[in-house]
DNA sequence: TCCATCATGTAAGGTGTTACATGATTGC
DNA sequence: GCAATCATGTAACACCTTACATGATGGA
């Protein structure tokens, strides 16, 4: 009965949306911002997007023409001489119509995964040793991540505020990313410290 | 030159590993702790493991069944009369190795995906009511992990330590994960109550 | 001369989700 | 009688990552 779906994007009439399609949402986002390259959507989710979600560019070329071929994003081709070609992206009505209904639609919840932890889960089966490398290179991450983010704030945050409704958001977004962040941050740390004084003990 | 590599674990002589198959090392970890059926596994999952990781039952049968193919598990089945038979599954010497190997190894640095966050960003483009929904059901959703790790806390906290050690981290990882969870829920709560007062103002 | 940046992609394969399939027992 | 629990799985597909491919310009 139930009848097969076609491989992408509104084709389902049957309206029991089973596929989530995150990152072809994200990317008509971000082209209604402004129209783009997928050169500089690339761009835009290292600086802006990175922390909560990212794509490799073979990704996003793949995604812009599947985006393309469903009618939700047209192209305009800008000839350069001295660099390749650029292929300009913006949204169809189609286009803007289906990420206003997934912008209304409910979040889905879905499995968090954080290899990190799992590894950590684990730790106990080794020695205090590993765990504590483990530990070190998290917050080293942890600290670059907050660094880049406030990073990208200063480059990005003084600008245009053409559009203050639009930037409010992201901006909550940078302080629940930045107050997740400094919360495993403080854990962690918690968690070197206590490790450290232990095997300090047991070489005594 | 580069040789064609093999689907599945171990099989990689070549050293430059590029595939993770974090579910299936966190699924050999499990089985250290102690043999399992993959009922069991799924069980331990939704009671242990959840807040970082979790799979479906179906990932699970395939996975339990690769890993025996790579000689990493080997299998018991315990014959039941009035409930199907269990195939309880244990660490083989090579996967106790590559579960070692696994944990000596560095946690890969991997994009993180968070889909609350990513329609968050882009609710400027629409009216602030359909930031507030998803605001509160997301504050909802956070309530519920959190009481959910509280509820496991109790049922399995107070039982044995017949491993302590191994017990220490997942208290440590229950640790980071709370205070992750807190830190986003507090941030959620503040979002809302700006919403809803500037709502209450425009109202009036 | 070498590296970074600009700019586009294809192919292959690994990982994860959903839908579907089966069937007995125990407790309400 | 119905739902939940125990217990196993297959098939199809959607999603993501890695490796590979190309090639010009501009600056150190």
């Amino acid at each position: 009965m139930r009848e097969k779906r076609g491989s992408s994007l509104l084709k389902d009439e049957g309206h029991e949306t089973s596929s989530r399609n995150t990152l072809c949402y994200i990317m008509l986002g971000l082209l209604q911002i402004r129209p783009m390259s997928g050169y500089d959507i690339k761009q835009t989710f290292e600086r802006a997007v990175a922390s909560y979600w990212n794509a490799g560019t073979s990704q996003i070329y793949t995604t812009l023409k599947s985006l393309y071929k469903a009618g939700l994003i047209e192209v305009e081709v800008i000839v350069q001489t001295s660099r390749p070609n650029r292929k300009v992206y913006q949204l169809t009505e189609t286009g803007q119509r289906e990420l206003t209904r997934w912008q209304e639609e409910d979040v889905p919840e879905r499995f968090t995964k954080d290899e990190f932890l799992a590894k950590l889960f684990f730790c106990g089966q080794t020695d205090d040793g590993v765990a504590l490398v483990h530990l070190r290179q998290h917050r080293k991450s942890l600290q670059e991540q907050l660094k880049h983010m406030k990073l990208m704030q200063q480059e990005y945050g003084s600008r245009q505020s053409r559009r203050q409704h639009l930037l409010e958001y992201q901006l909550l977004v940078r302080e629940y990313k930045e107050a997740e962040l400094t919360a495993s941050l403080e854990v962690t740390n918690r968690a070197i410290a206590r490790l450290e004084e232990r095997l300090q003990h047991e070489q005594a």
